[in-house]
RNA sequence: CGCGGGGUGGAGCAGUCUGGUAGCUCGUCGGGCUCAUAACCCGGAGGCCGUAGGUUCAAAUCCUACCCCCGCAACCA
């Protein structure tokens, strides 16, 4: 063992605030795939995924819910795991951010890097809430209010910790010039150094005082150390960073780490950067995936439209899941699902093509051959000679795509075999040849060589569809018989042996109703939503609609907001002492001039927001035409201004 | 001049780094086959590769300018 190469490879640790998302589950199945093609191509593999548990967030939804942060997620994390086990994660460690083994090596770590200058003490200046013990950035504020509950705020400097970036920045720079690969894919690159290197780094705030689910400075109790400094680390806390004899010794650096690209940024400038400080190698790669995004995420007003994976899975099956997602998403680029893509792919590329390849094969071996895999006979013919080639040729070509990252392109490589073997099938006829005694003879040659492709075929796809590849050697009688399952058994044609009995199984995928599907979909969500309004059949009571203030509003004055193309700063008169002032999205649809004096139906008891740093304090209601125009919904005849609607 | 992604046959995309016959999936039209999960195989139609310049023997691909679309941020209230 301790001779092999080792592979290192890492997921992001999951915030643990709610349950993941089908783009959450992308990078940790392309992480698995990763990880189980370097393990059948020999690597020495340490895979870790895990949770990153700490943070103002979780702190709060706990106390909403009147838990301890760690009662708060530890039913999460469960689920997580769950999720993990029917997507069948093969991670080698889980690290949870709360473990003892990471909070011990953290609390060192922060404090070494302080005795080195490393991190200093300075001060933090943001607008506290007391209520809300929360700090915000000037921008976030409403009309110097805190945007959460309206309450006043106050300047306050906090002391806090801070990291030298900038001590660092020139080295990193150096580094990432001479390490094209280490930033992947390269188009980040120059994204990371322009945006963020270049312009000069700023120091890093890596303690707070304004919450305490976190590890304590161990110099400094009220401070507890800030997100990444905590999150990042998890990558050698995990291998026992520090520990004579540990894992840290044999795995690090890691080879990739894999993240989406919207924490590109931290695993690319800070985590490089902590490392240097430490004196530690830096990863060899990081590598920022494309997004899985909803085709329906568009209407996202109503944050309903999340996939559950978990949903998806009992329903379609983790290897179709799987198959779905890798195959989906281009190399480095964004990936669109959707139900209708999903049952696509599934019926495509699983049920006809690779699915129907095993089912006719086999009935044509148990039919012309009682079921016992023939000897072949005869001359190469260039059919034979053809799947032979590229049977054997797809094993490099796949490895050329994994080296890369590109698990699109790798299934796209061993779907060629897939089709190439089903265009056999057609080219040699084989109903054709069992009815002549010379034709049997081509025939035996004819179903050795398909039974062949399809082993080749299973076990490359065993790194992407670790459950599939199994139904397959159940149907080609080699189920016990791990030599054929192997990487090296691809180094040569004909390694079945005839006489080997296939069995003709369940269908691996059968084919699925789309329609039937998509509307079996759209009942559990109309189901969820009537739940949430609280009433049977989307219906609400005259109560809960009082509970909307609707009034008529007379437009006072209205003028544009400079540098704002959309939108209006209006005033208008509900009757009330002082006139209210609202922002609306009308820029593009109405002239300032006409709106004045016009009475409109108004939402009065909204939430107020800060819009492009103007207060609105309520919202005009306007009905959406076709094309998406707002118009504005007016009434009969003049009325008062403040007037009731119900 | 906020950041980023993109504009390629009806739809969705690859190809652009490393110029040289424009490819894939779906759809459509026609044909073949009947072993198979109404699956499989073959062929056709359909593209000024966003626009305009430039470099080059040669540009979807390199350079310049412009137009349009989509994310994030925001200017959804």
């Amino acid at each position: 063992m301790t001779g092999k190469k080792t592979f290192y490879i890492t997921t992001p640790i999951y915030y643990p605030s709610n349950k993941l998302h089908i783009g959450n589950s992308y990078t940790t199945v392309a992480a698995d795939a990763i990880a189980r093609y370097k393990r059948l191509s020999g690597y020495d593999v340490w895979f870790l995924t895990g949770t990153d548990e700490h943070g103002q967030k979780i702190q709060r939804q706990a106390n909403e819910v009147r838990k301890k942060p760690k009662e708060f997620i530890d039913p999460i994390v469960d689920w997580i795991k769950e999720l993990w086990a029917e997507l069948d994660i093969s991670y080698d460690d889980f690290i949870r951010t709360t473990e003892p083994r990471h909070e011990e090596k953290v609390a060192k770590i922060f404090e070494r890097l302080y005795q080195q200058g490393d991190i200093y003490k300075g001060k933090y200046e943001g607008w506290y809430c007391t209520p809300c013990e929360a700090f915000w950035q000037e921008r976030q504020l409403v009309d110097n209010c805190c945007p959460d509950c309206g309450r006043k705020v106050e300047l306050v400097a906090e002391e806090a910790y801070f990291f030298r970036m900038s001590r660092y920045a020139s080295r990193l720079m150096e580094y990432i010039e001479q390490h094209p690969e280490f930033i992947q894919p390269e188009s980040r690159k120059n994204e990371m150094i322009n945006n963020f290197l270049k312009p000069g780094l700023e120091d890093l705030c890596v303690s707070r005082t304004s919450f305490d689910w976190g590890i304590k400075v161990p110099f400094d109790e009220k401070h507890v150390i800030y997100v990444w400094l905590d999150a990042l680390t998890n990558y050698i806390t995990a291998l026992g960073y520090g520990e004579p004899g540990s894992l840290y010794e044999r795995y690090w650096p890691a080879d990739v780490h894999l993240i989406g690209k919207d924490i590109l940024r931290f695993h690319t400038i800070y985590w490089p950067i902590f490392l240097m400080a430490l004196g530690e190698p830096l990863p060899r790669q990081v590598f920022g995936h494309g997004w899985l995004l909803l085709q329906e995420g568009k209407m996202s007003k109503s944050k309903g439209n999340v996939v559950d994976p978990r949903v998806l899975i009992s329903r379609y099956g983790s290897d179709a899941i799987r198959y779905f997602l890798l195959r989906e998403i281009p190399f480095g680029q964004d990936g669109t699902f959707s139900l209708e893509l999903l049952i696509q792919r599934i019926n495509t590329d699983l049920a006809n093509e690779l699915g129907n390849l095993v089912s006719r094969t086999v009935t044509m071996v148990e039919r012309y051959f009682d079921g016992i895999l023939p000897v072949p006979a005869g001359e190469e013919e260039p059919s034979d000679r053809e799947l032979r080639e590229l049977a054997l040729d797809t094993p490099a070509r796949v490895e050329k795509a994994m080296e890369d990252l590109q698990l699109s392109n790798a299934l796209f490589e061993l779907w060629k075999l897939v089709k190439r073997s089903n265009k056999y099938i057609d080219d040699n006829t084989p109903w054709a040849l069992a009815k002549s005694e010379t034709g049997r003879l081509r025939l035996a040659t004819v179903m050795y060589n398909l039974v062949e492709s399809i082993r080749f075929i299973g076990v490359m796809l065993q790194p992407y569809m670790p459950r599939t590849p199994q139904r397959i050697w159940e149907q080609i009688g080699i189920a016990d018989r791990s030599d054929l399952h192997s990487f090296a058994s691809l180094t040569r044609w004909g390694m079945i042996e005839p006489g080997v009995t296939v069995k003709r199984g369940e269908d691996l995928f059968p084919r699925l109703n789309l329609l039937h599907e998509l509307r079996r979909d759209q009942l559990p969500e109309v189901d969820a939503r009537e739940r949430e309004e609280g009433k049977e059949e989307g219906l609400i009571t005259l109560d809960q609609f009082h509970q909307v203030d609707l009034r008529v509003a007379t437009i006072v004055s209205a003028q544009r907001i400079e540098g704002a193309d959309r939108l209006l700063l209006l005033k208008v008169d509900l009757g009330e002492k002082t006139e209210r002032q609202v922002v609306a999205g009308l820029a593009r649809y109405y002239r300032p001039e006409e709106l004045v004096g016009a009475q409109v139906l108004f939402v009065a008891n909204l939430k107020p927001v800060k819009l492009r740093g103007h207060l609105s304090q309520g919202m005009l209601l306007a009905a959406i035409d076709e094309d998406g125009t707002p118009v504005l919904t007016t009434v009969g005849r003049a009325v008062r201004a403040g007037s009731r609607v119900s």
